[in-house]
DNA sequence: GTTAGCACATGACCCT
DNA sequence: AGGGTCATGTGCTAAC
């Protein structure tokens, strides 16, 4: 209504001429609201609808399944499943236990904060995802703490400099020692890089996550923002935006998480795969997956929210629906020019994680997959099958790290029981690449919490700028108004999912227009954003002197102050964009188109004039209603308590 | 004087009472207008004060100067070397040729968006690194264009993979062929991660961008916003506050940065660090290192403002005020493991960009570093050295790529010229070979300028929240006031450096308070300030919408409607802190304390009992004016035509 | 075939 | 010794 979002200028020009009045909800893109996938899709905003990608407790199943599970394994393995089960099960997570809430800001914008972050910034773009029509499952109701889970699709933690050394091992069960720890959490995800073959692995692994399951079932997860938060916020009254409501339930997180390798929390996707896909979560310290979310189950959601960039592995559009995790078939990768080529069975729906792997990976060949070669690791630090252990800077060079070196053969038989011979020697070895590879899977533990953190703020970030913003198709249609307070919805609320393809080409004008709401993007757009908010803030305040002082003036004399023109066509209409002292920011597009975008986006130098001209930013002031802005989840749930708020009267 | 940025709650509470009245200007943190150098230090807000680690044309200088350059490489290198120094050498930038202004969104913010860049989040950190005091370069004056360039570390073209094959080559003058294109925007770089030996090449990249000489005559470029930009703006009358002047000079951007692979514009770091070092930026196609910034040689300066993780590499306190690039001594380290530990010299200095760097590579042994490796690479994809060419997966598998396998011999030989015997076959592998290494350099490079892009984000959006969301040190001090617009600028404008260390371990309050302003804490505050924002905009609006209300209840008739109690102090002091419509947003802080940090920062649960409390922020009226808003910088010069603000009367 | 984006693993570095 | 952050290279994938 009151503002506008206008793509001119081959971006979206920001008039703003309303925003005085109201805050501005998201528009649902269809069921906008239900976003509880998150799961926009990376790159391309495939976003798999509702399946998500959560983070589905990564796990290094078949590895764990078959073979000498330590009984601590066992163990945590066990309670694992025990938590999963009663948590993930639910079809709609318990009201959440007061857990700590996050902070209060969340429960202002509840729709944003909360309930549908599911970003999908330019659902529009790619295939055909259909964007809202997909994923009606509804906002987890946490963005906060969320955690970052669609984007693991796996992990590695078994280390691949000690593969090197193994590769000519092949014992077929390579002791899983090492106990559970960082073995337990993901052990076999290949490191990939070095070693070819591992990729192979990789591919499923990240397949894994694509399960999208939590579309089928995963909507009880989705659900849960029964918390009380509604999935749309609608606009509260004015004057109770401001409080607080303490009770942001959902985003409960994980406070306490001290101990940095993941506390044993369970696994926040609640997809419920296979059960026993989630049910060996917990047994991990190993520090893999589960960073973030701390022990509280209904806090685990929170990962919903995050934008979710990782889709684009996935990529299997019509994942969602499927009852089971549909593994994404596209696993089945066939490897490069990797030696061992051959060996490891594609694994698609084997790897994933229920049970059913371990008879597939037995049945395959032996090739050192980077798994085996993780499981090689010595449970306790005693002996182990991994001698290199990586090395320093990996492969070949590695091997001898500390310690004497020991000849591949040796090293083959190491893997089943350690050969009196060359004990002194392996063993020390063992000692040397087993630390070395502890430290490693707790070093790459550490970095992809690391990294889904920023993933996960990233993704809020892509949740909090207002969709005309990410959403840079929108040029012609002038997404106007409402976006520009937060709304990262598509203008389109029903059709938005449809739209994906059509705009894909015209993407053209400036700049932002084709691209698929990336990570630069998001952050570019969110630096816009911040400076358009501030020049907002200042006009506004500057707009706000000026009322007050013609009050003033008025309740002094009652002399209309010169300056006023008197024109208020009510408060509703243009609040801001006619007075006096109040200029409009402009819109931040197209400023810093050059910056990331290398100019591929760049129609032409038509950014020039535009940046001169940019102060034209059309002022049109229809007042075309937010085109899809679906009020429907519009809750006025953001009933924040609103502690500080001390005057509400006026 | 009308906000206050409280820190109460452990972080800081976000007071607001003035917004509305002014637009706060970033008290300069000492001279912090400056910032020239960019460069708060990353993590640990180490940054190198004044340095700032412009991404100095990290280029493959050693390797590029004494082997066969190819003409054209030799060519643009000159070329490049010549824009170089008529845009770097220049003591103050022209006046800016009136580029495109990126948006006249930056020119209400001056400071931030122009001026002040350098940000310096929790300047109080780390080693005591001056952050006001040591660098007392002015703002750049661009913040947004700004070029990440601080983190490019160096980056290693030359693959790896290949390496492993010729490991055993040591063909002492690698041809450098592979023409300019990837190679020789950084070449030598190792790709580190397979092999130890490369490491010591890495670390020695990384300071090379701590050079961080700015300080020194970086200041010149520094002083450069002569464009008529004061460093620090000073608060302009509110009327014209909204007005956006186009001439953003500084934001010249590369808009027309089509060309992906960084157009050949010149360096922006103007820090004029030895000559030679800037002089080779322009050659490289490669993509290496100039990403974002196009032509516009002010604009280049633009990276001042960008936030600059990459410091914390580079560690050197006392880097700054060294005439010469300080190269950051810490570069000599020690590799780990590394089988080639002992061979390519440190080359910490040597390394550095300039043309001394060839004899030291000379004089060290010949161990296939990454470079010379690189080196290997067929310049016309013809015959080269590396055989394998990464393969796929890495080291030794990859080797047999697609053909048949190369004997290392053969690869010996091949380094410098092709045998007969294994012609085919080698020729062959050394095709599909180049190949491989031709896409992984260009990959690399692409995902450099991603990462770089990224991280130019990030620290813009450093640069644009208040200092009190970043610096969480504040608490106690509450920082009040003006943070909240906008300036990331420590409260204490000159004490801001000396404060480093004393605050280092106070962080135990809320979550924030300890954080180094890392990405993750970046990007966290920014979700924050997005949201703090939107809800200011919203109280704002309804506030304003409540002044209007009463306005025309005036001009209808003179009754004074009930709401407004009529205490308006004058405009200045506290235009909104008290009407009753509207309610102050809540500091967003510590609420998403959960999610990224895992509760390292997190002194304990009193976040809950916060979290809930978080609604009483103070709304306490002292109107203590910014205790280091420095006006002096303040021009008005946001001048901005506001093209469309239709009214401006009201 | 090139460019891009993302996740990942890893090394370096830092700070407890 | 361990956690954390960053940068880098790499593979995979998708677009152009």
């Amino acid at each position: 209504m009151f503002g506008e979002c206008d793509y001119r200028e081959g971006e979206c020009a920001w008039v703003f001429w309303g925003v005085c009045g109201e805050i501005w909800v998201p528009r649902g893109r269809g069921e906008c609201g239900g976003g509880g996938g998150i799961a926009i899709d990376q790159t391309r905003s495939l976003a798999r609808p509702g399946s998500a990608t959560w983070r589905s407790a990564p796990f290094a199943f078949y590895h764990f399944g078959f073979q000498l599970v330590s009984a601590l394994a066992a163990i945590a393995l066990a309670a694992a499943a025990d938590v999963a089960q009663s948590t993930l099960a639910l079809p709609t997570p318990p009201p959440p236990p007061p857990p700590r809430l996050p902070t209060d800001i969340m429960s202002f914008f509840p729709a944003q904060a909360h309930a549908s972050p599911q970003y999908k910034p330019a659902p529009i773009r790619q295939e055909g995802f259909s964007p809202a029509g997909d994923h009606p499952s509804p906002p987890f109701d946490l963005a906060l703490p969320a955690v970052p889970d669609a984007f693991r699709k796996f992990s590695a933690a078994s280390d691949f400099g000690d593969e090197l050394a193994s590769l000519m091992v092949h014992s077929p069960p390579p002791p899983p020692q090492h106990l559970s720890n960082e073995r337990s959490t993901q052990s076999h995800s290949p490191d990939s890089h070095h070693y070819p073959h591992d990729e192979q692995y990789r591919a499923h692994t990240h397949n894994i996550f694509d399960i999208s399951a939590p579309h089928a079932n995963g909507n009880n997860s989705h659900n849960n923002n029964n918390n009380g938060f509604p999935t749309h916020f609608s606009l509260p009254p004015p004057s109770h935006l401001a409080q607080l409501p303490p009770h942001s339930a959902s985003t409960s997180l994980n406070l306490n998480a001290h101990t940095p390798i993941h506390d044993a929390h369970p696994h926040h996707h609640q997809q419920s795969f296979h059960p026993n896909f989630n049910s060996t979560l917990p047994a991990l310290n190993s520090s893999l997956r589960f960073e973030p979310e701390p022990a509280d189950p209904t806090a685990n959601n929170a990962n919903n929210n995050t934008y979710d960039f990782a889709q684009h592995r996935s990529r299997s559009r019509s994942r969602g629906p499927g009852p089971g995790p549909t593994r994404t078939a596209s696993t089945t990768r066939q490897k490069r020019n990797s030696v061992s080529g051959t060996s490891p069975p594609p694994r698609p729906g084997i790897v994933i994680p229920g049970r059913a792997v371990p008879q597939a990976w037995f049945g395959g060949d032996f090739l050192p997959t980077p798994d085996s070669l993780g499981g090689f690791g010595f449970s306790g630090g005693m002996l182990g099958g991994m001698v290199n252990g990586g090395g320093g800077g990996g492969g070949v060079n590695g091997m001898m790290v500390g310690s004497i070196g020991v000849s591949p053969k040796d090293v083959g038989l190491m893997g089943v029981m350690m050969k009196d011979e060359d004990d002194v020697a392996a063993k020390q070895a063992a000692l040397a690449s087993e630390k070395r590879r502890r430290r490693r899977e707790s070093h790459n533990a550490v970095e992809r919490r690391r990294r889904d953190n920023i993933n996960e703020k990233i993704s809020e970030l892509a949740t909090l700028i207002p969709e005309c913003m990410l959403d840079v198709n929108a040029p012609a249609s002038t997404p106007t108004e409402s976006d520009l307070l937060s709304p990262p919805e598509p203008p389109t609320p029903g059709g938005a999912a449809e739209k994906d393809k059509d705009k894909d080409k015209e993407d053209k004008d400036g700049e932002g227009a084709g691209v698929k709401a990336n990570k630069g993007m998001i952050l570019r757009k969110s630096v816009e954003y911040i400076r358009y908010l501030q020049q907002l803030v200042s006009a506004q305040a500057s707009r706000n002197r000026d009322l007050e002082q013609q009050l003033q003036a008025y309740r002094a004399g009652s002399a209309p102050p010169a300056g006023s023109s008197g024109k208020e066509e009510g408060p509703e209409e243009m609040v801001l964009h006619e007075d006096a002292g109040f200029s409009l920011p402009t819109p931040p597009d197209h400023q810093h188109k050059e910056e990331g975008r290398r100019g591929r986006y760049r129609s032409g130098s038509r950014l020039e004039s535009v940046d001169e001209g940019e102060g034209d930013v059309e002022m049109e002031v229809e007042t075309e209603s937010e085109d899809g802005e679906e009020e429907r989840g519009r809750r006025g749930r953001d009933g924040r308590v609103g502690g500080e708020a001390k005057v509400l009267a006026t």
